[in-house]
DNA sequence: AACCAAAAAGACAACGTTGTTTATTTGTTA
DNA sequence: TAACAAATAAACAACGTTGTCTTTTTGGTT
């Protein structure tokens, strides 16, 4: 590979004068800067990071750990909200997907140790408490889509509780009345805080709150799904409600398909909402499901930001949601 | 940060015997060893990678430039499979996830080659001709997912025709007779070469391919799913088929929906299939949807093991795809 | 105990940069 | 034009490793 050196020897000058061309010192004579760039072009000299990350004892590279399954489609958006920061910063984001099974939190976290990470985004795959390891603490660490159960980072997650009051607040506004909530399970912080939500809504609406109905369900499976589609149309049928807030878009899906089946035409004879953008299923039903999205584009900023900023307070940061209005109600 | 220096210092010998240790140099006497390692536990050495790609002149990084638009939710096991494998190499992927609009592929070409990556794996959101960079000659090259126009990098894709032609294949074996193929556009790689496998199942089959209906159909953007919707209704009424072959699962989910609603029962009046496996889809679809996986994992494996075994072959590998029965047909 | 070969450990240079100190060139003023 | 300060360029050390060469230690043989 070329080096300095040979970009000096062919301009002509010291390795030192390239070294302050490639870092725009201002000290160097316009006539021997233009050699020395015309040099750097002809050999298509690049710095060498990794002599540049010794030199300076700084790696310009921040680890970010993905927590074990990122299958759900839409937490890339996590690592694109932190990379394309990253890259505004002319920083590397090393992403290392953690799998359980594989190889350990550990082990990547040795890895990143390793290359002298500047710092780490641990990103959870779903909305949860987290028990990071205690090496974590040795490098600046934010979590983002979670919360470290000791509360020793600063973290960032998705404000469940409001995104579920806003939507259920514009399902009031809508003038629907009569609301069941198919919740996610209540072990999950995005199922209880979501139901909070809700209720608070409608208490703002001073709507009674026998006009809502909650159960809360279990998506977690492939075998369950045709229990929870069975468990949806019972409730249909005996609540009768005119509008459904589904937990997840899938479930949405679910509910799509026992509308129809019961000849009811969503948007109209029943108004239907949901939670998370979930790749295109909300695009692909018809009519398209309005949905609060998941934030983890921004969240995956603020964790950048959050490093970039050099700062050290534990704070828990709440990220918002998005409506995506489209014509389910 | 502890250097091997300190490390020395801490258990009194030379730094260089600290360094052999580290690299398991056989040539340590055993009592040395145990000070050194004791001294590296205490003081919680981790080697600086940066120092010793400077110095052994090998960066141990490969890069993963992720074509725009790595949001098809698959996708993602293309990196998995390049990065599980790296991790047993004790190699590290640096991932670039490239957006048209914001960093150009060169920019990300550029960082990678700044970082001396020893090889680059390119890969394409969806199954396509490229035409990449000159840069990237500079430096082994593979292709995952797509092929080079001009033909000067290995690569490797989905075996398109055979998917198809195996989907077929089982759909006749299972006794259905008509079937009609939603294709994708004929314009891109996996409708073209789908249709081909599919015509060629029926042949096999002694099939009369009055027997076969094809239709390419566009599903890239939100308006034109109804669109794709009505037609596909149309179809099943006007050619009767008694089973349907969807071009990808969301096109399934349309055909579902028909299904119901012209009264059919999936996979007893009306058999479908489809391709991709694309997330909780088929899952999620009742009868779950038999479709042919995309090889996106195996692909990312072979990708990196083409590399890492320094071969130069300007070779075109087809990935199969795997039949995830399910229940449609 | 002296010798010697083999094993082990140490010393020192090198990797490609940047930080710091020193030397040279340039331009301005007397 | 001599003097001098400022601007520019060069020289050299340093970053934390590993490669190479040299020295020391070890243990077996005479």
């Amino acid at each position: 590979m070329v080096t300095i050196k040979d970009v000096a020897a062919h301009a002509g000058v010291a390795f030192k004068t390239v070294s302050r061309v490639v870092n725009n010192d201002p000290t160097v004579k316009a006539k021997n800067r233009e050699k020395v760039l015309q040099a750097i072009e002809e050999l298509g000299y690049r710095p060498n990071r990794a002599a540049q990350m010794t030199r300076r004892k700084k790696s310009g590279i921040i680890g970010f750990i993905a927590d074990e399954l990122l299958r759900v489609p839409y937490t890339f958006d996590l690592i694109r909200g932190a990379q394309d920061l990253a890259w505004e910063h002319n920083k590397e984001l090393m992403v290392l997907n953690v799998n359980v099974n594989k190889y350990s939190v550990e082990g990547a976290i040795n890895h990143l140790f390793e290359h002298r990470v500047e710092g780490i985004i641990y990103a959870a795959m779903y909305h949860r408490e987290l028990h990071l390891p205690k090496q974590l603490e040795e490098v600046p660490t934010v979590v983002a889509n979670g919360y470290d159960a000791a509360n020793r980072f600063a973290c960032i997650v998705p404000h469940e509780q409001e995104a579920a009051r806003q939507i259920t607040s514009r399902m009031l506004n809508k003038g629907y009345k009569r609301i069941a909530f198919l919740n996610l399970s209540n072990n999950i912080i995005a199922g209880k805080q979501r139901k909070l939500g809700v209720e608070q809504a409608f208490r703002e609406h001073n709507q009674a709150d026998t006009e809502l109905y909650v159960e809360s369900m279990i998506m977690d499976d492939e075998r369950e799904y045709s229990v929870t589609r069975k468990r949806a149309a019972d409730i249909i049928k005996t609540f009768k409600p005119d509008a459904i807030l589904c937990g997840q878009d899938p479930m949405a899906v679910e509910v799509y398909f026992i509308a129809q089946s019961l000849g009811l035409q969503v948007g109209k004879d029943i108004g239907i909402g949901s939670f998370d953008d979930w790749d295109i299923i909300p695009a692909l039903l018809q009519p398209a499901l309005t949905t609060m999205a998941l934030p983890h584009y921004e969240m995956g900023q603020w964790a950048f930001n959050y490093l970039q900023q050099n700062r050290t307070d534990i704070v828990k940061e709440f990220a918002q949601f998005t409506l995506i209005e489209r014509e389910s109600f």
